[in-house]
DNA sequence: TCAATATGCAACAAAATAGTTGCATTTAAA
DNA sequence: TTTAAATGCAACTATTTTGTTGCATATTGA
């Protein structure tokens, strides 16, 4: 069919990984604190939760796995820090989906006007 | 602290919901399938798909939970479609996300400029 | 009315998730 | 060199998810 470069195009399986990695609400939280793209250790990121060090550590390694974050060590500790291009690629497939609808109500409405 | 109307300032719990929702490759699909904003029966929808019927309709009752998909029975066929509301909140959260980080990297630049 | 179509419902099984605890290892600091 | 701090690793449990099968119910059409 079309043929598309930009990162929006990624097959639905990666993207439903990303969805995935972001449905839940640890994470979610995870990736907020991230936000500002500072390297944080995982202590500093376990701070304040409820639950432990060690499940905190699970989800980053989540969303280490499709890419949200990365891992560096530094001395004693691990650093995670945000990648904004799976979100980047998100954002672009909402996009997407969003012109599709409003190209269905466009269609509907030409229609109707007829 | 600020203040937002938006429907994007919907707490990180409901937007989590949503994007477990979308976390998995089948009901992804299903969406996808959608788009088009007309009603589908269950049968359509299971139409190509490897698992059986009652599965696709475990996944639509979980897209209905989040609000992404309405049911309406008709006759002896239950039609399914699409509600792009939480799919709009979805995007609003990306973006400010977005403005986030583009903000942090603007503070970086006017530090390193200094 | 009878048969085919479209779903609904419920019980069950397998697999993935989320979280815990306990202990080992590595590094920094007093 | 001790001690405290930050992680890593592994085993184990509980819950949720995903999917199946079998059967019942409701509708449409010949």
């Amino acid at each position: 069919m079309s043929k598309r470069n930009s990162s929006a195009a990624l097959k639905t399986e990666q993207q439903a990984h990303v969805f995935a990695a972001l449905g839940d609400p640890t994470r979610l939280s995870l990736v907020a604190k991230l936000l500002d793209r500072k390297p944080h250790s995982i202590s500093t990121l376990a701070e304040g939760n409820k639950i432990t060090r060690q499940a905190i550590t699970k989800h980053l390694t989540v969303l280490e796995n499709v890419g949200l974050v990365s891992k560096i060590k530094e001395g004693r500790e691990s650093l995670y820090e945000l990648d904004p291009k799976p979100l980047k690629s998100l954002q672009e497939y909402l996009e997407i989906i969003a012109t599709q609808w409003d190209q269905a109500l466009n269609d509907l409405k030409s229609f109707l006007e007829d």
